[in-house]
DNA sequence: GTTGATAATTCAAGTCATTTGAGTTAATGC
DNA sequence: GCATTAACTCAAATGACTTGAATTATCAAC
């Protein structure tokens, strides 16, 4: 977890920093833009933004893109972010493998790998992923330079006290400091974070909250995670566990259940075990749904039901402009969630003028930490820093 | 509601309004500092600091403490926040009724005032704000020049588009801009917001979350709202409307309905009624819960329990350092809801850590919104900007 | 008590990114 | 064609912060 950075002051150093980041960022979200309508975007002299661009251009990380003509005047030469320019790579770790994926600029997925993990003690798992950045590195040579770094996905909480009896997954991770660990190992600069967390980022680098600036993310994972955006930053939390929208409760003519206990691909595993059916991933569950199988239309009811409940909490404390639904189920289950959940009516997401849906799917699949891993690292890049107030 | 601010790139005058409210911020936290202390914590240079301290000096929004030695060296000079150096307006615009309170720069109200209001259209309220402005700057003519702005707390939400068939309780303001409106009529920078909002930075300035970066606040106002503070600042939502805690489906033995149905003072209201008894005002909810009334226990027995699941939720999904419970209830019954609330075992902040309580009392009584009204306009005064991605 | 170490503060000069203003280039539209 | 509009560049100016040397005042050790 990226601990929040203490407040600064600012001063040129720090201001040019921030100026180009901001950039890259406009850049990156319009596609292609000119220097004069980026200087007024941010509020800059268009000197101020030709000299960030030039910059940014000899580092390789922008491209020109031709002139575009809109009207009277001087054609604006266009900027498009350098897909080649730099490159992420996302890590995740899990109890018995690791995977990892090299992006692009772009977000877009220039090679992944899963390695089997026999011991996930600190020392084998650094060498694993250690093993994994050269590979990456000797698969795409030209991101040996330029390589921003490297973002971890976890099972947390770690690093700090946790709930009494849980805690990581991994042995031998509960006292150190992940961060460092890897910082150390990779000698790259490491985002740390949850899958939820990483995933959400993960849509707003290339996927279904490109363009948003402050939407709720819901990640299937083993259980259920929550990964909150606003104004296009994380929210972490005092203790950076913000999100574990899994442990809310959920009453149920059963009785008060933890609400990952409904909605989570450990739940959906359940329900079908006791079925005698197994549903142990993504593809099976993918057949399952394909062949109308009644069990797993039973579980769906039920989690539509706890979906709506967790819709109408996330909307009305976040008024979020969207909710996307994904993470590790077959993308034909949440397309259905997304269709038949009831929306709730007492909502300040019920307005009459809405341009965007309430409920939409994201990525779904194996691998949508592992690019979410790669996405915290984007989007440092992409997004100025934001100081802690006091 | 403050719009999001677009976002900016930096440059010399900015960095130095960045850099003056830092160190404002600062000193208003620790209560006095010198100014190596301030320079270490901001990343900034002695000389800098040194800078902006003789300007805000001059500026009469600091004075000397005497110097104070810790150990070897020099004692460094010690600067506090000078309480008379700035005031703000806060202002509540009710149906029936407009309060106002000018709070120093240390949060201390230096006069509050009501008026009833027979009309509440625009121009009425305006005419009534206008005319409590020039009384506030009557009874402290030292404010007249330092008047930072003024905050205005409204039922909400407005300007925008709601629930169907919700809105304000106000007539007139449903296609109006309420802050150009206060704007134009009081020649003074404006903050909107809502009332729970409000009354969470009020505890911020001078109140329970005084230190506390990441917070969430209950406010008991005729329905239940939510203040959401991360990093210092407030969360507003994609269109403002975050923190309708109150909407939040309960589920209970007698069916679904809004948590705020059994957790706010219309809830008790109707409660008390239909034993026959008024509980229409704090003073009476105090006495009958002095006296132990038979009836407000059942109803503080069913709004613990709702309490217990709002806890749960908001610690879940945001991790703040604590929870703080105020607003328009006696500080008995806030004081006795703190109590006797089971804090839910599956917490994120259910740590072994702490060293903060989960859930306490922040301020209580009628002007509490009015108060945060004000606040609204400190803490924009000592929090620096944050910009918007994208 | 003297003396040296430590630390805050100031002064004056230097640095750095941005702004400003004048001039150039290349479209549109009458 | 020719004026208008707008992007862009060059060179100089600006402004806030940083740097480094000098000063002041306390603590601690001899």
């Amino acid at each position: 977890m990226r601990h929040a950075v203490p407040q600064q002051g600012s001063n040129a150093e720090r201001s040019r920093h921030h100026n180009r980041q901001a950039v890259l960022g406009q850049i990156h979200h319009a596609g292609t833009m000119g220097r004069a309508e980026i200087a007024r975007m941010l509020s800059l002299s268009t000197q101020a933004v030709s000299n960030i661009i030039a910059d940014l251009t000899d580092d390789g990380m922008l491209i020109e893109k031709g002139r575009r003509s809109v009207g009277r005047g001087l054609p604006a030469v266009q900027y498009a972010v350098n897909p080649n320019g730099a490159f992420a790579l996302g890590i995740e770790v899990r109890p018995d493998a690791v995977f990892a994926a090299l992006l692009d600029m772009q977000g877009r997925v220039v090679m992944t790998e899963r390695k089997s993990l026999s011991d996930a003690h600190p020392d084998a798992v650094l060498r694993t992923v250690t093993a994994m950045r050269d590979a990456a590195m000797t698969a795409q040579p030209s991101a040996r330079k330029r390589l921003l770094g490297a973002g971890i996905v976890m099972p947390g909480p770690f690093g700090r006290t946790g709930i009494a009896g849980r805690g990581t997954d991994l042995p031998g991770w509960q006292q150190v400091d992940a961060r460092a660990l890897f910082a150390a190992a990779l000698e790259l600069p490491i985002e740390v974070g949850n899958d939820a967390n990483a995933a959400a980022l993960a849509e707003r680098i290339a996927g279904a909250a490109q363009g948003l600036t402050t939407y709720a993310y819901f990640y299937f994972g083993a259980g259920l995670g929550l990964g909150l955006v606003s104004g296009g930053r994380l929210l972490h939390g005092a203790f950076g566990n913000a999100g574990e929208i899994g442990h809310i409760p959920l009453r149920t003519a059963q009785g008060t259940v933890p609400l990952e206990s409904a909605l989570s691909r450990l739940s959906v595993q359940r329900h079908m075990a006791q079925a005698g059916k197994t549903a142990d991933d993504i593809e099976t569950l993918d057949h399952l749904y394909a062949a109308t199988d009644p069990d797993l239309t039973a579980w769906l009811a039920s989690a539509a039901f706890a979906l709506d409940h967790a819709v109408a909490i996330v909307e009305n404390l976040f008024d979020p402009q969207t909710i996307i639904l994904g993470g590790a189920m077959p993308a034909t289950i949440l397309d259905h969630l997304v269709a038949h959940t009831n929306l709730p009516t007492l909502s300040v997401a019920n307005r009459s003028d809405r341009t965007q849906a309430r409920l939409i799917a994201g990525a779904s699949g194996r691998m949508t930490a592992t690019l979410g891993a790669a996405a915290l690292v984007l989007n440092r890049t992409l997004t100025p820093e934001i100081a802690q107030a006091y």
